[in-house]
DNA sequence: CATTTATGTCAGCTATGTTGACATATTTTG
DNA sequence: CAAAATATGTCAACATAGCTGACATAAATG
């Protein structure tokens, strides 16, 4: 007999089945959260794509599109389909960077900005929720975990977006004094699918 | 100046800057898990539709395919070209419910089997990384982040799911001496998107 | 027996990803 | 300065995985 009848509390109590049980929570956390912007999508015509490109755009203002390529994974091709659609919509705008003047830096329009907004609200409530409960040291266990999940090769590029807002995943101090506005490391990384 | 030159450690200061980071590492996160099982994937020329639906039927055998329907969260054409093509080549049988004969429980094969284990592999070696280095208090942190982010209206779906295996999500005991090989609720609900 | 349920299927559409090739402007380098 | 590298944009074609709505069958249920 593999258990007793009643196997009470079981913390994690060994091996890979509980495993399991993180991945899938892992999945069905992400499959809801995902969910939360579609209602004002919908409202604007456009998809998930449209979500994460607004959204990093925004938090990250003067991003180059090669620093949106390398956040999202995708192809150029995928992403100007997108991206375009925002700026011919009038929700991102792309300005010629000044020392070098082949980078389009993207930013937020007004109506980018509400957008964002409208996005991550739902999202930011569902964080809330979930966060402001847990104890300082509680939140600081989620973000390691969250982090070391990231691929090794990619935790640096993470690091140094993340510092342009001043802010440190790792919980070490951020790189550097913020330089809004600017983008981040081009170690462009070619990882494939 | 809203901050000093070193903000040192800054555990989660405040607000929503703070909630946003944690939404990108996720977002990271989910990024970098759900690509895993790509290189497999290739070599038998699936996508990761077909990743999800073998591991959650090599995980939970006999489910149903409304079952399936209700994890996935898509639609039945979608689903039914993916599973198709699973069960065309033989990764995963379905079989007669002996209660009810309409329904078709699914169940992986030797073949579906194997690549359910090549497939989970990278993953489960993501998260032993990640959290064996963890106290079972934080561990037990993690495992009520992830599933308090799960929507109200789904948890008891999950926790019926899991319960098969005999596992809580929340902690708490299963809900039941788990019958393995059966469905749970049937308590279908209908959302969007 | 009438209704509901579980599943399957047809036809067509949409969103978002892919490849490979090539063009332009600009910066960097030898 | 000329050549090479870089950042971006774009063309054409295609693949995957979602979606809708309608309809069919078999079995269970009231």
């Amino acid at each position: 007999m593999a258990q007793t009848s009643d196997d009470k509390i079981e913390p994690l109590s060994s091996g890979e089945e509980n495993i399991l049980t993180l991945i899938e929570l892992f999945y069905f956390a992400y499959r809801d959260f995902t969910g939360d912007g579609d209602d004002v999508l919908d409202q604007y015509g456009f998809g998930r794509a449209h979500h994460r490109v607004v959204h990093f755009v925004h938090h990250y203002p003067g991003l180059r599109v090669a620093d949106l390529l390398n956040i999202l994974k995708i192809t150029k091709q995928s992403l100007a389909r997108v991206l375009k659609q925002l700026v011919d919509q009038d929700f991102i705008i792309q300005q010629e960077g000044s020392k070098d003047r082949r980078e389009r830096l993207l930013f937020t329009t007004e109506r980018g900005n509400s957008l964002a907004k409208q996005l991550s609200e739902p999202q930011i409530k569902r964080f809330e929720k979930t966060i402001k409960p847990l104890s300082a040291e509680e939140q600081v266990t989620i973000k390691k975990f969250l982090f070391s999940l990231i691929q090794q090769g990619n935790r640096h590029d993470v690091i140094t977006l993340m510092a342009q807002n001043g802010h440190s995943p790792t919980g070490k101090p951020a790189l550097e004094k913020p330089v809004k506005t600017r983008h981040y490391a081009p170690n462009a990384e070619i990882t494939g699918k």
